[in-house]
DNA sequence: CAATGATCATCG
DNA sequence: CGATGATCATTG
């Protein structure tokens, strides 16, 4: 389709798609958008298309909830109220590797995150994910990346074991006061790393001590590896 | 302030 | 050149 329209084009936001109706009506929309540009769908909806990323990080993700029409803002509830689910792009190369984490949540490490894996707010946002991959190299022109095919992911079994596992392990450290030794390194497919606007940010945490102590406050991501499983399954791909 | 959305920048 | 640690914008 052109993208020069004869007319003026709309210079601000235009009232967003009201959310889905149940699953099919999401899915109907998320196929929709596969393989249009970040472009294309920010000019359907009024959006301008920042040149980097740079300062508008999230960007890619929350034009996508519009597209889509993610109600939850930034409430803690699943983008799709109604449906439980929650989007999350997927930035990848062209051979199907993504190219960054992926960010989940924010951690607990005051000692309070609950004693039971699916009670706890890491395990409510992995539980249904619809991830869309998007074109995520730095080469390309943000405003022409685009979209790929979304898929549904709910973790069950031996991958939703190797998740709990991973919180067990760190979450346990966490409460034995090795908080501020966890590094990156740490964790098969989560990792637990720095989640903060500046160096400056401190939660309470629990120390070496046993105390509560500032530090760094942190969040729960899963390695680029562990994505990259669930793309070739979904895809069926050979990397 | 804490939640949402992530990518950037640097180092090994 | 991939992974870790650091960082940026916006909203309720």
């Amino acid at each position: 389709m052109g993208t020069e329209g004869a007319g003026a084009p709309p210079a601000g936001p235009q009232s967003p798609p009201s959310p889905p109706l149940d699953l099919d009506a999401l899915v109907r929309r998320a196929h929709a958008a596969a393989g249009r540009s970040v472009g294309e769908l920010a000019k359907a909806h009024g959006y301008r298309v920042p040149t980097r990323l740079g300062q508008h990080k999230g960007f890619i993700g929350q034009l996508l909830e519009v597209v889509l029409g993610a109600d939850a803002g930034s409430e803690s509830r699943p983008d799709f109220t109604g449906l439980g689910i929650e989007l999350k792009t997927l930035p990848i190369r062209d051979t199907g590797v993504p190219t960054q984490s992926t960010f989940v949540c924010k951690a607990t490490i005051d000692g309070t995150d609950s004693f039971e894996f699916k009670d706890t707010a890491l395990w409510h946002k992995l539980s249904c994910v619809l991830f869309f991959p998007v074109q995520g190299e730095a080469a390309i022109p943000l405003i022409a990346r685009r979209f790929g095919t979304p898929f549904l992911w709910r973790p069950e079994g031996a991958e939703a074991a190797r998740l709990e596992a991973d919180w067990r392990a760190l979450t346990g450290r966490i409460r034995a006061g090795e908080l501020e030794q966890i590094t990156g390194h740490d964790g098969e497919v989560l990792q637990l790393r720095p989640k903060a606007m500046n160096a400056s940010e401190r939660s309470l945490g629990i120390g070496a001590e046993g105390w509560l102590v500032p530090m760094p406050p942190r969040g729960w991501y899963l390695r680029p590896q562990f994505t990259r499983e669930l793309i070739a399954r979904a895809f069926d791909l050979d990397i």
